[in-house]
DNA sequence: AAGAACTTAATGCAGAGGAATCTAGTGCAC
DNA sequence: GTGCACTAGATTCCTCTGCATTAAGTTCTT
């Protein structure tokens, strides 16, 4: 049977969620990092040496508000990874910037990030092959089925 | 080029984040009821009119924890949408069921979400198909072109 | 039948998120 | 240059979430 766009949204929503939380734990765990605190790292890390991202730069790529971004912001940088700079261009910016620390705790961290990642397309590609995902209704049908 | 695990992650989180938000914001304006609670009620009128789902059948199809289902369904209670029963085989139990009115307000939602995620997915498949979602590195690198 | 081990759902607490607001800085019109 | 509309980012307020714990109920062991 064809899958319905809520089936579809279903699938996406706990696909997207089952890896996120594996993804969090190991991330917090393993480096004091929570998903989207790593996510900006690593963001800034691909960034040419010379650029000069500003806070608005990442929002536009780390899909979380403005106002979640300013204080992941700050927690960042009260852990001495990142520093804020103000925008000598545009003196309402702020340029982020990684500090060593910053990058080294990214350049530690990666290697997990791309591990799970790898490692939960893969299982979650073979459960969405078996077809997962039921919703509640079917759960009681196959209940009922098994209890004859 | 071909999209690595990364690429493919944040794809991913783009679509359910961008899909969820849309919705979060339909559903809330125009019926009062945020993503999550929506999806319980959603999933609770899929039920057989005499099944009796448990607060812990609820959490097995919606990615949510249990303490946040079990507050979710406190607030669904207060706005008289669904009644908590004790568990007549299982006293520890609690069984979850519509109300008059939870079956009304969802059938009234259930157009909205539907249309919605019909609408967004065939968007989100037309940006996917035109290769969105770059990174910070990508961006800056767009921005030196132009100025270049 | 008594008690240990486990399960179900609720709750205290602390942290993170979003909407709206506030402050400071920019740029345009005149 | 003065005033007005706009933008960048920080902050306030409130809600929701997760983790850890608790209370009540069940099941297994002996």
């Amino acid at each position: 049977m064809e899958p319905t766009v809520v089936d579809q949204w279903r699938e996406l929503t706990a696909r997207q969620v089952r890896i996120g939380n594996v993804l969090e734990q190991a991330l917090e765990q393993q480096h004091g990092l929570s998903r989207h605190e790593f996510e900006v790292l690593d963001q800034l890390a691909e960034c040419a040496p010379d650029a000069k991202p500003r806070v608005q730069d990442i929002a536009d790529v780390v899909p979380i508000t403005q106002s979640a971004l300013s204080r992941l912001i700050g927690r960042l940088e009260k852990q001495g990874l990142i520093e804020r700079r103000l925008c000598e261009a545009d003196r309402r910016g702020i340029n982020v910037f990684l500090t060593d620390a910053g990058r080294a705790r990214h350049a530690e961290a990666q290697p997990t990030y791309r591990a799970v990642l790898t490692r939960e397309f893969a299982s979650c590609d073979a459960a969405e092959a078996a077809g997962l995902a039921l919703g509640l209704g079917e759960l009681f049908e196959a209940r009922s089925r098994a209890a004859g």
